[in-house]
DNA sequence: CTCGTTGTCGTCGAGATGACGATAAGCCCT
DNA sequence: AGGGCTTATCGTCATCTCGACGACAACGAG
């Protein structure tokens, strides 16, 4: 039996919220092949490590952030054969979903790094535009049956932040008192704090952290 | 830039409804490690090949099934250090769901097959019950919210045959009435033939064949 | 103190849901 | 031929959820 060897990577998509809008980090490539185009981040899985393992570590390689900060999770494994010029890739492409950072730093292997906003993008390396519109179509579903949209937020948020994050995703407008009432009423989402706060203006809110429930019942759908 | 190099595997889990309840294919190993115990089919991705191809290659060894005729998809990948004893191997894992199929014959390296229930399962090799569970999921999930279920049926099939796929993959009863208000009010779910049947006895039923929706309105919820 | 802004609660009709009754249309048996 | 059994299909009804929207509450700005 043969063993044929082939390189794994693991790539990222880093979502997140920023001035009302979905945001995804990309790297400027520091070497050939696309020399200076955008591209995700991601890298070489080592021979000890498993794939959370190396996605956490390239998270942390680029963001900054620590591994249990943020939502991480596994989207889809490409592998066509010429989808990396140089030699056989298989890629596993995972999902990040972060509140507003500041803007990244440029990684070891990357020259620069920022935010783009995922309905205004350039041009990616590879195939990462399929890997992207997966990703964020993932995102988008996920929404709608798990509390995962309080992954964008702080630790602590208030109902019209967390709609701000659907709008943002989902890319349309939600009626405030029909989002208060579902997510309020959706069983283990919200857990109260007590708290209030006017930092959006207007009559203080009520601040809430999220609360410990896998799955969404009733959903909110789009 | 160090390129470390990986045995890339797609492994399968085949799924489908037999005598009311659901079924997954199983191989005997026919060589070392776990000689002996029973395994998902799979093997190793070829270097000209990419992973849907692949996937479709094991299948048609396995089963005799053209490629084509089942319902195919990703569900993840898995790339523990030590999930293989020999090497460290990444295995992508696909669902395929089946009609009901004749006794599948041995391949090449499997000393012998069978269809196995999904709640009465020997011990798997590797970690082969964590990805027949997570595959098996991901059906549950789907036959929710598109028409999936009807992967598991002839090309023509009773709403009472569809009734009972949802039931052995849900494991669970379904009120006849409402089941049938709900698949023929989906839009785009069935498309009748115009024939009818009595092969389940009693009064004729009409015969459906799939409709085009890619997706379930409103779903069927469990 | 009034106005603008934002948060929260209520109401209403339309549609979906689950529980279940009623009828239809075959088969098998005598 | 007809009674009884089986399964298919349609209908009813109370309950629930949803979206659209009105009303009121509680802050800051001027």
């Amino acid at each position: 039996m043969s063993h044929p060897v082939l390189a794994v990577t693991v790539d990222l998509v880093v979502l997140t919220v920023r001035e009302g809008a979905l945001h995804v980090l990309l790297v400027e490539r520091g070497e050939e092949p696309f020399l200076g185009r955008w591209a995700l981040p991601g890298g070489f899985v080592r021979p000890d490590e498993d794939l959370p393992g190396a996605a956490a570590r390239e998270l942390e390689e680029e963001t900054g952030l620590a591994r249990g900060l943020v939502h991480l999770e596994q989207v889809a494994t490409y592998g066509a054969p010429d989808r990396d010029p140089r030699q056989r890739v298989v890629t596993v492409c995972y999902l990040a979903l972060a509140p507003d950072l500041p803007v990244p730093r440029a990684g070891t292997d990357a020259a620069d790094a920022r935010w783009a906003p995922v309905d205004d993008l350039p041009d990616l390396a590879f195939d990462h535009d399929v890997l992207l519109a997966d990703a964020v179509e993932r995102a988008r579903a996920k929404l709608e049956y798990t509390p995962l949209a309080t992954a964008f937020c702080g630790e602590e948020f208030t109902v019209a932040e967390l709609r701000r994050v659907y709008e943002a995703v989902w890319g349309l407008p939600l009626d405030p008192r029909n989002f208060h009432r579902k997510v309020t009423g959706a069983a283990g989402f919200l857990e109260p704090t007590g708290a209030t706060t006017t930092r959006d203006g207007g009559r203080p809110a009520a601040v809430f952290r999220r609360g410990t429930a896998p799955t969404l019942h009733p959903p909110l759908l789009r």
